[in-house]
DNA sequence: GTTAATGATTGCGC
DNA sequence: GCGCAATCATTAAC
């Protein structure tokens, strides 16, 4: 601001330049001194910063109790209200961050911000319990307490961080209500320094919460996802379930009373059964080779309890052959050992047609060799087709002449003898879609 | 620590 | 809605 302007508003405002009423106008010798004093405070203005504490606080008294200060102090102001103003009408009405927001509603719905509830881990953990079906209360009281731990320190540290941002805008506010002494400082200047404090505080608080949110989905993950929570199914369970895989290999497809039942009997639900069929299916056909072994094992176990009568008890865990049998409603007979029996020799029949036949001449081999006498009419070595939705043996006649088809129960009883088939729907047939 | 096995999930087609 | 195929994530064996 150049001097002329200076002078200008010194005499627009009242001041006179000699720290009152304007005096002397017209006086060229005295208006030339005033001009001189007013350069000679300006200038000090202008060096104070170069200077050294000691010297701008001797400077500072001096310019305060010089004549013309008041005058000039109040121009400033008057200047700096109006520049205050323009920055402010620029910087309102800001829209909430959306970021912001919606970490605050996570953390409100996950009852870490806002008032304590026991709806947010209670409701995700009765969620996770719906899910798994099973008694998890150690993991709930696991969860929960987690979260409170979670919730603790969001609030320790937001207390710190509110505690640390009010120290600090007081201090500033302080700060510059003594400058203000010395430098032309507005009300709304310093309002919006404080503004400015205020958001700056407010990115770290966002940084806190958003820290907050990733600890909270990193626990929900941990406490309720499932494939976290994965168990081995017990050896029994795994038994029931190869069993029926291997005894239903041509149709690997239990029905929903089927797995109603196997679920059941293995401690599981229907959905894991299902899981287990899905997978089951698809790992033997990957690797059939190996996939065999587990079927000959399984259907040795078959064949050796077959001859011991039709009991099971050898593999089968403890009663489980009477209602694994006709789990899927199909021509079974639970009580039926002939049936059962036969069923057995089938899947062992079928291991060894897949195998191309036993090389060596174990006892095991005689022995199916003896059972199957009579039985052979089936050598297809093709898998299960597990790969088409409706085509494939499951759609065609199982007795008949599907080359694609494996020995199963309708072949058993294709060949009982009087040459007909029991054109019956398998109830362990895939579901129709 | 590595690796195979395994239960669960997801995306897709039907 | 079911099954397949790919994938993830954990468990268990080494």
């Amino acid at each position: 601001m150049d001097e002329q302007r200076m002078m200008g508003m010194l005499s627009q405002a009242g001041y006179g330049m000699q720290g009152g009423p304007v005096d002397g106008v017209g006086d060229p010798g005295v208006q030339e001194g005033r001009k001189q004093d007013i350069g000679d405070i300006l200038q000090q203005i202008m060096t104070i910063t170069d200077q050294s504490l000691d010297e701008a606080q001797a400077r500072k008294h001096t310019l305060n109790s010089h004549r013309m200060k008041p005058a000039l102090f109040s121009v400033l102001c008057e200047i700096k209200e109006k520049t205050v103003l323009s920055i402010r009408n620029t910087n309102e009405d800001e829209p909430p961050d959306p970021q912001l927001m919606r970490l605050d509603n996570m953390l409100i719905a996950e009852g870490v911000a806002g008032p304590e509830k026991g709806g947010g881990a209670g409701a995700a953990a009765s969620a996770s319990a719906a899910a798994s079906g099973g008694d998890n209360a150690i993991e709930h009281s696991d969860y929960r307490a987690k979260l409170a731990q979670i919730r603790q320190i969001y609030h320790t540290e937001l207390e710190k961080y509110e505690q640390a941002c009010n120290e600090f805008t007081t201090h500033v506010v302080n700060l510059l209500r003594e400058q203000s002494r010395t430098r032309p400082i507005a009300p709304k200047e310093i309002e919006r320094m404080v503004s400015i404090i205020r958001k700056k505080f407010s990115a770290i608080e966002m940084q806190l919460k958003q820290s907050t949110c990733e600890a909270v989905m990193i626990l929900r993950s941990r406490f309720l996802d499932a494939r976290r929570k994965r168990r081995n199914f017990s050896k029994q369970a795994s038994e029931i379930l190869n069993e029926y895989f291997y005894a239903h290999l041509s149709n690997p497809y239990p029905s929903e009373e089927a797995k109603e039942e196997l679920a059941r009997k293995c401690g599981i639900t229907v959905s894991q059964v299902s899981n287990w069929f899905g997978n089951k299916r698809i790992r033997y056909k990957k690797n059939i080779g190996k996939a065999q072994e587990e079927a000959n094992l399984y259907a040795a176990k078959t064949a050796a309890a077959a001859s011991q009568g039709g009991v099971h008890e050898g593999y089968m865990p403890q009663g489980q052959l009477g209602s694994y049998m006709n789990l899927n409603g199909d021509n079974y007979q639970a009580d039926s050992v002939g049936a059962n029996v036969q069923s057995q020799v089938n899947s062992l029949r079928h291991v060894i047609n897949q195998t191309g036949g036993y090389q060596d001449s174990t006892s095991y081999d005689m022995q199916v060799s003896g059972m199957h006498r009579g039985y052979g009419h089936h050598t297809s070595s093709s898998p299960p087709d597990m790969g088409s939705r409706d085509g494939g043996s499951r759609t065609t006649s199982p007795g008949g002449e599907d080359s694609n088809s494996f020995p199963n129960i309708h072949d058993l009883n294709s060949n009982s003898g009087d040459g007909s088939y029991h054109d019956e729907e398998p109830s362990n047939k895939r579901p129709k879609v």
